[in-house]
DNA sequence: CCCTTCGTCAACCCTTCGGTTGAAAGCGCT
DNA sequence: AGCGCTTTCAACCGAAGGGTTGACGAAGGG
């Protein structure tokens, strides 16, 4: 489902057991079973999360011999934030455009009809993509 | 299961399609229909992904008659984004107290190895807050 | 009035997810 | 070697997700 990596790191942190990893992890490295120790869950359930954050981006392991500790990756989090802020900066840009439509629209306004004012839409003309 | 509202706003956006309204949303506002339209689904499964989004905070819709307008409300994103910076500040603060241990060390390197840098186990504590 | 369109609810597939149990590797120790 | 600990795989189960079809209520236009 989830093929694409924007897709895969939002679907990670969905879950408040992977959040909480998450946070722990940015407080200092950490071993499966030291991540699983607060949980009352089994230690299988535990990895199959490490797994989700790791195929999210969120977390690396070093191979290597026994101890494999888990880090955490802050590249996957830009990816999301850079999502973020783009489109909160689209919105409030937005924001700012409509009200000076409003203001523009207030010296027009005489007509009342009950129930909801019926705003003419700046249209959209709508370039779906992700991007 | 999305009991907590961050993970109902993380899981919302895990999903293309409602990443993807989101987007076009930030363009203006937009009925259901006009939502539905360059997709190759039912109406239906618009109506749904739109739910998800309304439940998560990311949209509203003015009650009212006839056409209502689905409209972004950032709230949502702001919940996020302070999530996600809180993580990667911390991070980024471990990482540079972590290259200051590591400068240290350096300078101690040729000294008596008299209990070195007790760089350890975060233990548990987890004071599993996630807010 | 009827009819159409839009929005919404409900029942039903099928796949993914979170979790469990059970068993197998790896690696460290004595 | 053998014990023990950590890490991983595989099969299974119940619940939630994304999608469909079918039907229904509420405006708007002839």
């Amino acid at each position: 489902m989830a093929t694409d990596a924007l897709s895969r790191v939002f679907a990670a942190l969905a879950d408040p057991t992977r959040r909480d990893m998450v946070a722990r992890l940015s407080e200092g490295d950490a071993t499966v079973s030291q991540l699983a120790e607060p949980y009352r869950m089994t230690l299988q359930a535990v990895y199959k999360h490490l797994r989700v954050l790791e195929d999210a981006g969120l977390v690396s392991r070093p191979r290597g011999p026994q101890p494999r500790p888990v880090r955490l990756e802050i590249e996957a989090l830009d990816l999301m934030d850079t999502w973020i802020e783009r489109h909160r900066d689209r919105v409030e840009r937005r924001y700012r455009r409509l009200d000076a439509v409003l203001a523009e629209m207030k010296r027009d306004e005489h007509e009342e009809d009950h129930g909801g004012g019926h705003r003419g839409r700046p249209d959209a003309a709508g370039h779906p993509g992700d991007s």
